[in-house]
DNA sequence: ATGTATGCAAAACATTTGCACCTGG
DNA sequence: CCAGGTGCAAATGTTTTGCATACAT
């Protein structure tokens, strides 16, 4: 019953949360632009707006549901948060999108950032290459 | 004789690319967006069009001439290249930015591309944190 | 001269917001 | 019932583009 999901997270169980929701943990793309999950709502015939999937969607990840993803270009892309961090490897001609975690990037990052006197609040690593399929 | 920097990227010498280069040269603010650059030459009285301005960072990016930092929260901003590729930590609170580099990252950078049967081509690694004057 | 570069205004894009209406608890 | 959520359209902020004019070589 994934609208406990949303009881948990303090957001009151509506239609669009719902079925939003359900196109993230449904959909064979495991990254979706706000613009994609709304396309793919419409797909399916249901109704919403695309300001309200972008305002659940941010709702989602201040709840912690969702991993925001910033790559270049300028549109965002959102993942079900798995409770783990990890970067990401995307391919520039594909866009297919792969996920990694390095315990000792994690490392050098929090050295680094002690080394300059910063208190880290979070970090952002995107590799980008061409896969193995489209070379 | 910075004329000569055009040149020998193969731009022509026009006035505007030559104020833009002078502002990045001289600014002591190494990391500018477009906007500030644009603000920077108005104040100095220069006449210059915005669209100018993202046209010529945009071109002596493409020359490597410059370097874009693309930052969380949708702006760029450039800074002159050094040659040297390194990589940025951001004070959320001031937008201090400073530089790093750490060869252990590059490294497990490189493995972990080949790893996953990438022929990286880019990477992108930003630390956002509070720096020492903001704590 | 002549192909490029520029300036301006308009377009494009991803995202956000104001507001009247609808809905979940 | 009523606070909060939604849809729509309009606003936003950044960057790009079309086009007539100006400039470098």
């Amino acid at each position: 019953m994934e609208s406990q999901d949303l009881r948990k997270v303090g957001l009151k169980v509506t239609l669009p949360r719902m079925k939003v929701l359900e196109i993230l943990e449904t959909s064979k793309k495991r990254h979706m632009s706000a613009e994609d999950v709304y396309k793919a709502l419409l797909d399916m015939g249901e109704e919403i707006g695309l300001a309200t999937v972008y305002r659940v969607l941010t709702q989602f990840e201040d709840a912690g549901l969702v991993a925001r993803l910033n790559i270049e270009g300028g549109h965002a892309v959102f993942e079900m948060a798995d409770g783990t961090h990890h970067d990401h490897l995307l391919c520039v001609s594909c866009h297919r999108i792969e996920e990694f975690v390095d315990e000792v990037i994690e490392e050098r990052q929090r050295a680094i950032a002690t080394e300059k006197g910063f208190e880290m609040t979070d970090h952002s690593l995107y590799i980008y290459g061409v896969c193995k399929k489209c070379q």
